[in-house]
RNA sequence: GUCUCGGUAGCUCAAUUGGAUAGAGUGUCGGCCUCCGGAGCCGAAGGUUGUGGGUUCGAAUCCCGCCCGGGACACCA
């Protein structure tokens, strides 16, 4: 018999869920053909007024059998053998099973894994073997703010796989052989500043780069300029005969259309105009523009030549990509995020011909217009492997890294954290590579939307650039420093040092940004808001921090350390409804975990890290530990703090956020 | 034009993928420190889920039409 995903959970004696859907199958046995899809509809309960958890398979299966859902659900419950496990089910509503688990059977669940680091949450009984693909920033420009997503899911999806078992290669696939490079080979040659280069080389690179997208941008404005005005006055005249003309049910729709047309045209103009006003209003930009003409030209040929094995410029190559990586590393090691792999585009180039060989031995390939391409089935753009002018482009490289995925990593399931927009790329790279052979791999775009500033527009400084990631962790550290301060400041007998206050901020302030980031779903564009992501209210990274420094302060105050708990056994005592809805909520931790791998979503992992610390702030405010009535009580207490610690500094673990002591 | 993602409380977002009376945070108003950290806890008000139809026991969710917004659509990655 196969046995459907669900009774991986025989293994996972731990997990309440399972154990009740196990139950369920006996009393569904013969009913349905598909008993695994039934099963699939007991949940935790959406209101706690239900109970603890709900079956709703009910409705469903009365429709197929012909008969009424409370008759079914009695038939079923009448099957049912749980009450070891769960006290009487009950009927509500249409047809509603709503099950309670018993208070004393949660009491000894968590006793038995009250001393354990993983919160009695087993590994996979199936690991796989994934490839993780994220970040990938462009080397030769700093990072910035676009990047923080891709960085910060990736990096919580990769500890939670590890975590739940799977083997996981985390590859950070860079933009290291692109256009970009040539930018700065030619900045390098015409514009630099020895005394800039030899104080700060990255610096200096970042500063090349940028100078050369301007005059480069700058001529391709001034030459656009002139059919940009005549394309606005066109449209300009055509709205205008439109709104004079007789109206008909399309014009309503078409002036609309006409309009945006007109907005976009409008914007599009005056994004080109200040890239060339920039540049008109500085002597010095002005006289390098006009003593480059024809830059952007010359910069593709600067990258065509490195492409082609030209010796200076794989000297400079060689030369920038040291500094280029150092820049990158130091973000990393700021956000304390790391890979296994950091395989970018250059190192694929080797393996480029042999990919468009075998596409074209294959047959997938065509020529078109030139350039050679696929035609993946369902999609009408062509998905270019190889340039007119004969380079490769980066489908070519996604389809040589696949190959190198699956051969050489024996990689199973490949993910890609990338913006949505991409997602088109996407389907059309996975789509050429299922007819490729590469068929026996799961391939997932796990996309994710824009950073947005308050105005709803893409998040921006207010001169209009992209904000570096650098200076934005250094803001968020920073606020994060004034919050830290003011509240040690407050108490009578400050408990930090100045040099332990720049630790916790550092640890408040990147909490804040991964948090933020991490919480809403990862499809919508979310808003970009320090007053919001360190707000010292809600819900925040910082509400589980202080929840995590509110127990060591318990500890603390009693002199009891968390470690002496581990001795003794530990009788658990539920007496509270406070008591007991946290220790329900420690117990469905493996489920959260579940529920993020399912689809890639860690914000179902900060939803329940807010649960649980709010369960704790409950308890806290209602359950004293130091004037328990009994010792026994007291103790137990105690061993659900130090739990709920612990569940609170892994289950943040998993975001990348740490926890400290004392806040 | 085609494709795609979205429109949910004043604001920022959820809704375990078709389940019960659509929930959180924030903001507003009102309670709670002789007691372990008040960065907290409790309560109230706040909704025609853009809109009109359809599918069924049941729809924010699925299908069709329309209205708004973001994005992508041939040689940048």
């Amino acid at each position: 018999m196969f046995f459907p995903r669900v009774f991986v959970g025989w293994r996972d004696f731990m997990n309440l869920l399972s154990e009740i859907k196990g139950r369920f199958l006996p009393a569904l046995a013969g009913l349905s053909g598909d008993v695994a899809a039934l099963l699939d509809m007991i949940r935790p309960a959406q209101d706690a007024k239900f109970g603890d958890f709900q079956a709703n398979f009910a409705m469903p299966l009365a429709k197929q059998l012909g008969r009424s859902p409370r008759d079914v659900a009695t038939e079923v419950i009448g099957r049912l053998q749980i009450a070891d496990l769960c006290e009487v089910p009950e009927i509500a509503g249409p047809g509603f099973i709503n099950l309670r688990v018993r208070t004393d059977v949660l009491a000894a669940r968590l006793s038995q894994i009250a001393f354990d680091d993983r919160l009695g949450v087993a590994t996979v009984a199936q690991p796989r073997n994934v490839v993780v693909d994220f970040s990938s920033p462009n080397v030769a420009k700093p990072m910035h703010v676009g990047h923080l997503r891709s960085t910060v899911i990736g990096d919580s999806i990769c500890r939670t796989l590890r975590f739940a078992g799977h083997s996981v290669t985390s590859d950070n696939h860079i933009g290291d052989w692109g256009t970009q490079f040539g930018m700065i080979i030619y900045g390098y040659r015409h514009f630099r500043d020895e005394s800039s280069w030899q104080a700060s080389a990255v610096g200096e690179l970042a500063r090349l780069y940028k100078l050369v997208n301007q005059l480069s941008d700058y001529h391709a404005s001034v030459a656009l300029l002139p059919a940009m005005q005549q394309n606005l006055e066109d449209s300009r005249q055509k709205l205008k005969q439109l709104q004079d003309g007789p109206d008909d049910e399309r014009k309503k729709k078409l002036l609309a259309t006409m309009r945006k047309g007109f907005a976009a045209a409008e914007s599009e103009l005056q994004a080109a105009q200040e890239k060339v006003d920039r540049i008109r209003q500085s002597p010095a930009l002005l006289a390098a523009a006009e003593a480059h003409p024809d830059i952007a030209r010359r910069a593709r040929e600067e990258t065509a030549k490195l492409h082609a094995g030209d010796a200076e410029n794989t000297a400079l190559w060689n030369q920038f990509m040291p500094v280029c990586l150092a820049a990158l590393q130091q973000i990393y090691t700021r956000l304390k995020i790391g890979f296994d792999l950091t395989l970018g585009e250059s190192w694929f180039n080797p393996f480029l011909a042999g990919v468009v060989e075998s596409l074209q031995q294959q047959g997938l390939a065509t020529l078109s217009e030139g350039a050679l391409c696929v035609f993946p089935e369902g999609s009408t753009a062509p998905f270019i492997v190889r340039k007119t002018d004969g380079a490769y482009t980066y489908a070519t490289t996604d389809l040589a890294t696949i190959r190198y995925r699956r051969d050489q990593l024996a990689a199973q399931e490949v993910l890609y954290v990338v913006d949505s927009r991409q997602s088109e790329h996407f389907q059309q790279l996975f789509a050429t590579a299922r007819l490729w052979g590469c068929g026996d791999m799961t391939l997932k775009h796990v996309s994710f939307g824009t950073v947005m500033g308050s105005d709803g527009r893409p998040y921006k400084t207010r001169a209009g650039d992209t904000v570096g990631l650098e200076s934005l962790l250094d803001e968020a550290i920073l606020r994060a420093r004034r919050i830290v301060d003011e509240n040690d400041d407050r108490r009578e007998q400050p408990l930090l040092s100045a040099e332990e206050r720049g630790r916790v901020a550092e640890i408040v302030g990147l909490g804040a940004v991964k948090y933020a980031d991490l919480h809403h779903s990862r499809d919508s564009d979310y808003v970009f808001d320090y007053d919001k992501m360190l707000a010292t209210t809600g819900d925040t990274a910082t509400y589980m921090q202080y929840a995590y420094a509110r127990v060591c302060g318990i500890f603390r105050r009693l002199q009891i350390s968390r470690e002496s708990l581990r001795g003794q056994a530990a009788a658990i005592e539920l007496g509270t409804p406070e008591e007991r809805r946290l220790a329900l909520q420690l117990l469905m931790f493996g489920y959260a975990i579940e529920s993020v791998l399912s689809d890639y979503r860690p914000h179902l992992l900060t939803q329940w890290l807010f649960e649980t610390a709010n369960a704790f702030s409950q308890f806290f405010d209602k359950c004293s530990v130091q004037n328990a009535e009994s010792e026994s009580l007291k103790r137990s207490r105690l061993v659900l703090c130090d739990l709920m610690a612990r569940a609170i500094r892994t289950g943040l673990s998993l975001l990348g956020i740490e926890v400290a002591e004392v806040l």
